[in-house]
DNA sequence: TTAAGAATACCCTGAAACGGGTATTTTTTT
DNA sequence: AAAAAAATACCCGTTTCAGGGTATTCTTAA
């Protein structure tokens, strides 16, 4: 029997994946969290052979989380959620001692495939990943900086809720430039839409 | 001479309190952190007198730093930042000691009001701030549930980056009462525009 | 049993942003 | 010096949303 414990906020994910494991006779949900410091409480009572996590919750975060289940149970294995493929997130999950890293995107049977995988002892990372972080190779990443300088800052200003035409007048240019900068910032993405932009934007900020 | 730790990651305001502060001669900056872990070492250190913490931070936010703080160093007075007037967070806010609580869009000034008040051991609240918090008659505040069910549920979605149309698929409404709704919820929360409505609705889900 | 609140849905205007281009001028980098 | 990348700026048509209404149905609480 793998025990799971999940800690996510997103309602949608959460029913589909208790939808999914209802029908595995050999995985059972033993709980549930909104927040890092709930997760702990259940983690320690319950000690679930796997957690699936989101990476930003309130109070405590997946990382610090990570880092502490890792110290007190180092038998658990965690399999991480996160909405974007961010470079920092999947470093800093790993380095915590993540077995796993799923995008929310992917189709809901990776969550099985990947409870299982790493129910015994192996690692999951979803394929959408960039591939440059598993080849050990230790070839510096060199090719990084997707964004560029006024691309970033643009991002940032988006996060703070500025308006194209807001940006434009904070950096002096026109509403066109700011409006092209940020089409580039979601084709460079691979987002879709403002919705997700600002998501990214926003979610950025907290460095994962 | 008062010394101040800063956790914000909203840059403007790290300038606009800096540039303030700099013609105080009793007031001193030790310190600046960008998440909840930073913060905690640098108050250990520095043990300044004041911090003013942003609340959503990465790692450990606002409200877990400020217990951890008022365990640990109970003499740290602290202001909290938020964005909005969110009453989950104000109330979580005091009951882990804080001692004041300033919204991000007060005037600059106040900043400089509230480390005076508080480092003399007294409460600064920023004016905006629903009142009825600081009524000690405990009449329950019955009044609460300012957004109907419908409303906070479109919220939620909205917080999920959906679109206004995908919203009225996903609950077989038409556009037209999604989009009611979410005027609607703007009106209600006082909120400024779509990048204020989509950020509130993203750190809702946040509980503060 | 009314009156209030919630949920539903539509109208209109204008601003903002998407998403598809193209194009010019600077900077870098090779 | 030439090529590549970044920054700048505009065109177009379409969708989304704000902000201002109005209006009907349904539920709930005086």
């Amino acid at each position: 029997m793998i025990t799971v414990a999940i800690a996510e906020d997103h309602q949608s994910l959460i029913d589909g994946v208790n939808l999914l494991l209802k029908y595995e006779e050999e995985i059972s949900i033993v709980g549930m969290a909104n927040d890092g410091e709930e997760l702990l409480k259940i983690v320690r009572l319950k000690r679930p052979k796997v957690v699936l996590m989101d990476i930003r919750m309130p109070k405590i975060d997946g990382i610090a989380a990570t880092n502490i289940i890792k110290k007190e149970l180092p038998h658990t294995k965690i399999i991480a959620f996160s909405m974007f493929d961010q470079e920092d997130a999947v470093r800093q999950m790993i380095e915590a001692g993540a077995s796993g890293y799923l995008l929310k995107n992917s189709p809901l049977e990776e969550v099985l495939t990947a409870i299982r995988q790493v129910a015994q002892g192996e690692t999951y990372y979803d394929a959408a990943l960039d591939p440059s972080f598993f080849s050990k190779d230790a070839k510096q990443q060199v090719k990084k900086q997707l964004l560029s300088k006024s691309e970033r800052e643009i991002l940032k200003l988006i996060g703070q809720g500025k308006t194209s035409s807001e940006i434009a007048a904070i950096r002096f240019n026109s509403v066109s430039t700011v409006e092209t900068h940020r089409k580039n910032i979601i084709r460079k993405l691979g987002l879709q839409g403002k919705g997700e932009l600002l998501r990214y934007a926003i979610e950025k900020k907290y460095d994962f």
